[in-house]
DNA sequence: AAAGGATACGAAAACGGTTTCGTGTTAATA
DNA sequence: TATTAACACGAAACCGTTTTCGTATCCTTT
């Protein structure tokens, strides 16, 4: 049994050297003879030694470690975001520490404050629905003015300055519409939060802009604003009947089910009666039945993006002080046509 | 701005006191005067004085980190698992790093070497497919020998001795058998995995023993072995057609639904023509169309389980040797009964 | 008044590395 | 042969804490 980690204490006392002299023949430096070194390095394979990452990260005041922090994982859309900061991060020899905010606020900020204090060399995350809710990002700011970079994506605020990675939602509800009126389409819905979430305005504002451009008169009626959580019935049948809608568009995915679902009990014939579009290609799009024409946020292309910019930051001088230093990058979002549309 | 981080020394050089002095205060031990003591308290208060994470683990040797390695990141089984090491491990003030083994030997491998090294008090995992088929668990081996403690979860393996969790898979498949059985069902088709996992094999297991049970014979022709990726073709309408099943019985939950839309193309109708159960109750499951009947795993109770387990070894002694140091935990699967089953 | 015990604090070691700088020995040069 | 440069290594500081131990000062006690 090898047991307990070999340091660099132990192999300098077992060759009868200094610990200076294993650091740097480890290192391979020239400034310890070839002997020495052979010998040194020959012992550590010998002994498995792996030099300590907590020591290491204390000298260097790096800590190879990413904090992520996103509203929820049991989500596909955040996963798929995570699975590409994850990949590049480990390419460059990061690790990835995740919190979960679980959409508060208190949480998001406890979460912060614990990994500030030196076990991340920067941030990467999406604001819970609390936070926007209550506009409140001090801590954001607090975390930047110790000089730690911070990369929000999806769910990101104008109040703080910092690199950020969003999706053209505005233009990509522009074209969610466009097609669905080109299908021939005249009576759209739009299924949104009911809490505040800055992808859910932008989608809001792309739908009422479409129609516009399509000159389709905005009806209010048509807008549903839902609870994440909700009953059958807050997507109400009378809603249903009512309306009288041939389309709907869904700031996401389970809206959209949901209501083709309800639509399909309803005897409602899918896209021929009513056509659905919904945000965030999950798996829910691919596999339901009808398949849903979706909107593709390309969520691990935007992991990598915002690992990119965060590592970036952490490894290179720049001025904090100066707003040019921050980038905002947009990812196209794409339609993906499913059989819930025609 | 705040800027920068102030430390102990910063206090004490501010008050001309010593480090240790600033130490012990701010512990509010009674070895420091009240009036030294509030001064130093006040001076932290004001500079919003947090103690460096890195420096004490490297003092304490344990880092309140918990290190995850999971197969795949985007997929909801693990997600759940995740949430709920996650929420227990928040709770008791541990943080948790994944990494992905992306199904992968040498990943899995290298993850932990990179989280061995001091980034981590212990690991909870799951194997990666690549790993069970190779049947070798020398990286485990490697850490448990360091003293490192490992729970394993869902993809366990005998040949390693540590803490453990996992559900009751084969009594889930048989009590799945039954409830098909019992709803008139005879002919009763099994969707398993190409690569050999654990759970699968005593899914199997389990249906093989509850056919037995009811006295239907066993046809290997109704078992279909699938890859993970697979095409519409591979579960191929000849199989469909032939085999004339009245049931499937999947152990994931993705094969049920590609099987139930095949199903469905072929003018099946579902549960009266076929019934489907699938393992894993997913998000799939709860959205199809129809619901998918299946078994729910229960996977956040299952991650607070293995993080329970694993925090009691790393803040508890006990020895390491002896095997009786170390339990199996079973997690009693549930049966979801849904649309997919009459 | 001398001895003893609190009291309040500081020095220093330790955690496990990296890195700068100093120095003794040897070899090359003037 | 004396000077110097190259070589090979060690001592020590440092990263930011915690903790043990030592000690100066003052207050009791007899």
């Amino acid at each position: 049994m090898i047991r307990k980690k070999v340091t660099l204490k132990d192999i300098a006392r077992e060759l009868e050297v200094s610990v200076s002299t294993v650091s740097k023949a480890l290192k391979n430096s020239t400034e310890i003879s070839r002997d020495t070194r052979e010998k040194i390095q020959a012992f550590a394979r010998l002994y498995n030694y792996k030099p300590n990452n907590i020591a290491i990260s204390l000298k260097n005041k790096r800590t190879r470690n990413i904090g992520v922090i996103i509203p929820d994982i049991v989500h596909h859309f955040f996963t798929t975001v995570f699975r590409g900061i994850e990949k590049y991060a480990n390419q460059l020899g990061y690790n990835v520490i995740v919190c979960v905010s679980d959409e508060s606020f208190d949480k998001e900020v406890i979460n912060m404050e614990m990994l500030a204090n030196g076990s991340i060399d920067g941030f990467i995350m999406a604001l819970s629905a609390e936070t926007q809710d209550k506009n409140d990002f001090n801590h954001l700011r607090q975390v930047t003015d110790q000089g730690i970079p911070l990369v929000l994506f999806d769910r990101v605020t104008d109040e703080v300055v910092c690199d950020k990675v969003v999706i053209n939602d505005e233009e990509a509800a522009m074209e969610a519409v466009d097609f669905l009126v080109k299908s021939g389409k005249k009576r759209i819905a739009l299924f949104t939060t009911q809490s505040y979430l800055n992808v859910s305005e932008k989608r809001e504002r792309g739908y009422r802009r479409a129609l516009e451009q399509n000159g389709i008169t905005f009806d209010e009626g048509l807008i549903l604003r839902l609870p994440f959580q909700f009953e059958e019935e807050d997507l109400s049948t009378p809603f249903f009947k009512d309306k009288q809608f041939d389309a709907v568009l869904s700031v996401n995915e389970v809206f959209a089910i949901r209501g083709m679902r309800l639509a399909g009990k309803l005897g409602l014939r899918i896209p021929e009666d009513v056509s659905f579009i919904g945000f965030t290609d999950g798996i829910l799009s691919k596999y339901s039945m009808p398949t849903l024409t979706s909107v593709a946020q390309h969520g691990e292309q935007m992991g990598e993006a915002a690992a990119r910019m965060l590592i970036d930051k952490v490894e290179n001088e720049y001025d904090e002080t100066d707003p040019e230093s921050y980038r905002t990058e947009v990812i196209r979002a794409s339609l993906v046509p499913r059989e819930s549309t025609v």
